[in-house]
DNA sequence: CTCGAAATTGAGCGATCACTCAAGTATAAT
DNA sequence: ATTATACTTGAGTGATCGCTCAATTTCGAG
């Protein structure tokens, strides 16, 4: 009994997080959201809470997406070019932010929103679990040598990650990119 | 003749540099900027315009400082020492935000204001043409070889510089961000 | 068809936003 | 003192902010 669902959570999400994503926290109004959703506030309310809360969803969607995505890289071109794939794909995306969500909510103003800088951060760090967990596999492959300090690169890779997709904001053709890329790769192998 | 000043034009930039900094665009509001700088809207309209053409000035102010820092430091130091510590210092620095007041700016959402992005993306680019010549100078003092190529490395320590100011925001010790820098560093050296 | 439950709606709340401008105040020359 | 000028003031503008909730619509069960 009752009424059919006019919309789905999971697209709800997709689509909050892209806005998100694009325009920030505070640049992205309720009433952005209502457009971009084609929901009416108490809609959305009912189904998100609140403004900060909905981010806060829309900000563990782009999480589980990202690692999904990173592992799946993982699996078919091994730690290096795992890790190189996943940056090239997200610096040459035209259609989503080159920046990290991540990294802009970690940036963003606002010390009030302390909770959605928190989040971020903390995804960030156990983003280096990730990695971490990769490393002994690839060491195991023989693909890194067994002496490498892997919580050091660990977060030696998120600087790159970080500073490359922001970067990857100004600069005006793809090309240089893909050699700072190649630099920043040369780095991470050179701390092995 | 006429009413005495009550505030400095500059000191009055330099507050709102400050607070822009830390709380971003979106994140800082009039009422703000009126007790951060004991300046009621009537007085900060007058002299500085709006609030972007505010935050352009606060943004052009940052470049300023920063410049005159880093070349400071180039010529106390030398190149890699230059910018090796010129990055150390804002990364310790636990007063102003450890993140570029650029890198912030240009990650910053809402592409309504494209100026205020537009602004921080071509200051971050006249940055490279900054660290060329000072690799010219380095290459004539035979700190760092001819052969260097000096486009790409000014990106790449662009990258460097947005990445772990991105990163010190979350990293919990600073000995550790030591350590990122120092792998930075090394892999800056490297590309020469 | 009726009725209760589930889902959606949108007018509108108080607060805050960026911003304006007529009025007030302090100064130096006359 | 008077006056012209430079500077400051703050109440108030309309617009937009995040958010609420009584009313409405749509469904399945009886």
């Amino acid at each position: 009994m009752g009424r059919k669902q006019r919309y789905t959570r999971e697209d709800s999400i997709n689509k909050a997080m892209q806005l998100f994503w694009k325009k920030g926290y505070d640049g992205t109004s309720m009433k952005d959201l209502e457009i971009c959703l084609d929901m009416r506030p108490g809609s959305i309310y009912a189904s998100f809470g609140n403004k900060e809360h909905f981010y806060l969803e829309a900000m563990a969607f782009y999480v589980q997406q990202s690692i999904s995505d990173i592992q799946q890289q993982f699996e078919q071109k091994g730690f290096y070019d795992g890790i190189k794939f996943f940056i090239k794909s997200r610096l040459d995306d035209s259609v989503t932010p080159s920046a990290c969500m991540l990294g802009k909510t970690v940036s963003d103003g606002v010390p009030e929103n302390t909770a959605l800088k928190a989040q971020a951060g903390d995804v960030l760090l156990q983003f280096e679990v990730l990695l971490n967990n990769e490393m002994i596999k690839a060491i195991d492959k023989g693909e890194i040598p067994q002496s490498v300090n892997k919580t050091l690169l660990a977060k030696f890779i998120n600087v790159q990650i970080l500073g490359l997709r922001c970067y990857a904001q100004i600069a005006q053709d793809s090309s240089v990119l893909g050699s700072i890329l190649d630099e920043s790769m040369a780095a991470i192998k050179g701390i092995a």
